[in-house]
DNA sequence: AGCACGCCGACT
DNA sequence: GTCGGCGTGCTC
């Protein structure tokens, strides 16, 4: 029996709601599936590259469907369960189901539509009279033979050949033909074998090497080379063999020359192979096995688990004892990760542990990459992925277990490009679809999931001792109005944090530094006006870069040099105002000019393996202190920092942000967690201008409990999660009227529907203006109770009533459904 | 979201 | 006189 259905809705890449209808051609009919790859023509020339979303036999009755072009999978790529996902997630984020495709499937899958140009006859047949454009355009094809529209672009050097080629087009020279072009390309590299001849014919052999007496170096080359085949029965990588050895390319070349050695290629995996040995995963001490067996019993009820551990309580280890008991169950085991943590030592352990059944995913992969880990994951090859956010989104077989480690990290929320999701929240979703268990795992848990476990919705597991039974860090709080009334600040360091340095490196131990980048970008101040220069496109200062002696903006990406007078009175005496790293990398240097201090933030670790390298460094104790953002506070395990500080608490807990507190402490906690992870007990200095400061006082004392019962109490009482969700709206222009008038106009539609105290704004966001576009924001409380469903209908027809308005429709409108 | 079409300013 | 600015409308 052939399938029966002449249509297919198909989901594309765009922001429009819902799937395309296309016919299926005849020839097709029987071949197609839910979940293939199809080329469809859409619009006037445009091919596009989607997905078989169903299958059926309703033909539209308002529109003339087209056909589908090619059917470029013999078998589906996505599965069903995966559609079935991007529909809840565009359901629940407000975005098109083509926004969640585009963003979960890999781009190099995505076939590029490329017109290719061809002539109809010969050029000894053109009689009509061409421009020059047109000649040179035509002489290049009749040279090609074909040539894509882009190219023809680059010949003509305008932005669009479209003109052109469209009159060439109507003269009936050319002729347009779409092709599709795979961007998949497997990754090769060479490889290098003794000549076999050689190994089987001794005399030969030994007239090579005769002939090699001048060639000390290829004679040792070859020797090493035999010694290697023979110790070895795996491919030899030429970049490997060199790097072990010595030599040079050439060297091989001239080898390969003379007939000694062959070079090959081979395709090869772009997953890296793991190199150690299995290792067994270690005992569980009694609070761990106790751990354990409580999340299984949660497991039995179906429970999401959150996992409270304190830093190096040996979550690791449980999660690996979970993991191997889904390998016997012969299930999958999904390991999400913020993102900045893939690089860290958890996943080595696991990669120890489980070996090749283990597939990585992260957003350094490139394209092809991506491709390989999906149709891996198709296949069902691994029993383990570990991935940042965007690995939710591989076409699993059988899930059986999500972990969310560090769940509590803001980077599981996707902020710049749609949908919004929230990776831990879709991995519970992910999970319920697969009806896997879940575990959340954290130090410091979000108080969305502490307080889901407080009401029961969680089981609970607590981890409350460290695994090697080294005590916590010490905290201390250093006042920094005492310290400048006492005239003991040299800059941003107090003398206390001073010489708790010069102690650290008494005992060979090193020092990490924090310092909380957010509203510390170094600004040019004026002296005699306080003028400071702003971002042409956006309402911010623009921050100073000391070794490129720059100024630019972080939103926008412009880029000036440094002023020499202000804009603003002509006055030449210019300063440089904040403290970011970069400040403190000097001051330091000055307090200890004979040690080595190395800076960690955005852009010192720009260059390519910046990062890598510096972390090495500092685990070699190359580096006495290192300096930091963010970055130094997650995922890092040095043995032997024993001492911490922060230059600045009070930044963290100022933000205009419902979370401020929340934050700081995670961040805190985390900071403190680096020091003294191994033998003896580290210590912690943070230098804030409020010392008694509940959420600071609550750090010291590593009272998660007591801070979480503040700030639950607070989010209750303010109207904020977890009590309720919110959902908060973006509207963006170029002129300053429109947003305006569109925002207070949205807000005019909804305020039937809520009380003041659930409709906020529009309100002009701390920066009102980025890239040109002036911006708006509304924020929106779904009451407790309320139905989140309804709620964002209203939402939705309010925006598509305000697009019935012409002048309203250039106004873009952003919905971010449960803001970070 | 792209992309084409269409109507107004600054330039060869 | 054209090029190209972006406002507007449409896509199965």
């Amino acid at each position: 029996m052939t399938n029966p259905f002449k249509f297919a809705e198909i989901i594309l890449p765009l922001a429009l709601p819902g799937t395309f209808t296309y016919e299926i051609s005849p020839v097709d009919v029987p071949y197609l599936k839910v979940g293939q790859r199809v080329s469809v023509p859409f619009g006037s020339n445009k091919l596009y590259t989607g997905i078989v979303h169903s299958l059926h036999n309703q033909k539209p009755e308002l529109y003339k469907t087209k056909m589908i072009d090619t059917i470029l999978d013999t078998e589906p790529l996505v599965t069903k369960i995966q559609i079935k996902f991007w529909e809840w997630m565009a359901n629940y984020y407000l975005c098109s189901l083509g926004d969640v495709y585009r963003n979960a499937f890999p781009t190099a899958l995505k076939w590029e539509s490329e017109t290719f140009v061809k002539f109809i006859g010969t050029i000894e047949q053109i009689q009509e009279h061409l421009a020059e454009e047109e000649w040179m355009v035509v002489n290049a094809i009749n040279q090609k033979g074909i040539l894509s529209v882009s190219e023809i672009a680059k010949i003509v050097e305008r932005k669009s050949a479209i003109p052109v080629i469209k009159s060439l087009w109507e003269k009936g020279i050319i002729h347009l033909d779409e092709v599709l072009k795979e961007k998949y390309t497997p990754k090769v590299e060479r490889f290098v074998r003794v000549n076999p001849e050689l190994k089987s014919n001794e005399k030969l052999f030994n007239e090579s090497l005769h002939k090699l007496k001048n060639a000390t170096k290829q004679r040792e080359t070859i020797l090493q080379l035999i010694v290697e085949e023979a110790q070895s029965s795996k491919p030899i990588k030429i970049s490997q063999f060199l790097k072990k050895y010595g030599g040079t390319h050439s060297m091989i070349n001239s080898m390969e020359e003379k007939g000694l050695v062959q070079i090959y290629d081979l395709e090869i995996s772009r997953i890296e192979e793991v190199k150690n040995d299995i290792i067994d995963s270690e005992e569980l001490n009694l609070e761990q096995y106790k751990a354990q067996k409580l999340i299984e019993e949660y497991f039995e009820e179906s429970k999401t688990v959150l996992l409270h551990g304190v830093t190096s309580s040996g979550k690791t280890e449980i999660y690996i004892k979970l993991i191997e008991q889904k390998i016997e169950e012969d299930k999958t085991t999904l390991f999400l990760l913020p993102e900045i943590s893939i690089t860290s030592q958890m996943v080595q352990r696991i990669r120890k542990h489980f070996g090749d059944k283990v597939g990585i995913y992260h957003s350094k992969f490139n394209q092809n990459e991506r491709v390989e880990l999906w149709n891996n994951t198709l296949n069902d090859e691994y029993k383990i992925v570990i991935g940042a956010r965007s690995a939710l989104f591989l076409p699993f077989q059988n899930l059986g277990l999500v972990i969310v480690d560090e769940e509590h990290e803001s980077a599981y929320k996707q902020s710049d490009t749609k949908p919004f999701f929230h990776a831990r929240d879709m991995a519970l979703v992910l999970g319920s679809m697969f009806q896997a268990n879940i575990i959340l795992g954290s130090a410091t848990p979000s108080l969305e999931s502490y307080h889901n476990a407080q009401i029961g919705k969680y089981g609970y597991v607590q981890l409350t001792k460290r695994f090697t039974d080294v005590e916590l860090p010490k905290i201390e709080l250093i006042d920094l109005k005492r310290s400048i009334r006492n005239k003991e600040m040299v800059g941003d360091v107090s003398r206390t944090l001073e010489e708790a340095i010069r102690d650290t490196f008494k005992e060979g131990k090193q020092v990490l530094i924090f310092q909380n980048r957010r509203g510390f970008a170094p600004v040019v101040e004026c002296m005699s006006c306080g003028h400071s220069p702003y971002c042409p496109n956006c309402d911010v200062p623009l921050t100073f870069h000391k070794f490129s002696n720059r100024l630019k903006c972080h939103y926008c990406g412009h880029s000036q040099g440094r002023p020499t007078k202000c804009s603003n009175c002509q006055s030449l005496e210019l300063t440089t105002k904040g403290i970011g790293t970069e400040q403190i990398e000097i001051q330091l240097q000055s307090l200890f000019p004979d040690k080595k201090i190395a800076r960690m933030d955005v852009d010192a670790m720009r260059k390519k393996h910046a990062y890598e390298k510096t972390i090495e460094a500092f685990e070699q104790q190359e580096i006495d202190i290192l300096v930091g953002t963010q970055m130094v506070a997650k995922g890092l395990d040095f043995s032997n920092i024993g001492l911490v500080g922060v230059i600045r608490a009070d930044s963290l807990l100022n933000f205009p942000d419902f979370r401020a507190h929340e934050k700081a402490f995670q961040l805190l906690t985390q900071v403190a967690g680096r020091a003294g992870r191994r033998k003896e007990q580290g210590k912690v200095l943070i230098q804030t201008f409020n010392p008694d400061h509940e959420v600071l006082q609550n750090v010291t004392r590593y009272d998660y409990e007591k801070t979480a019962k503040d700030i639950l109490y607070e989010r209750k009482s303010f109207l904020y999660p977890p009590y309720l969700r919110l959902v908060q709206l973006t509207f963006r222009h170029a002129k300053v009227e429109k947003v305006d008038k569109v925002s207070t106009e949205f807000v005019r539609l909804l305020k039937p529907m809520f009380d003041e105290k659930h409709l906020l704004g529009p309100i002009e966001p701390s920066i009102g203006r980025i890239r040109n576009l002036y911006i708006r924001q509304v924020l929106i409380k779904i009451p407790e109770g309320a139905s989140a469903a309804k709620v964002k209908e209203w939402i939705q027809k309010s925006i598509e009533s305000l697009h019935t308005i012409q002048a309203f429709r250039s106004v873009r409108i952003e919905i971010d459904v449960d803001p970070s």
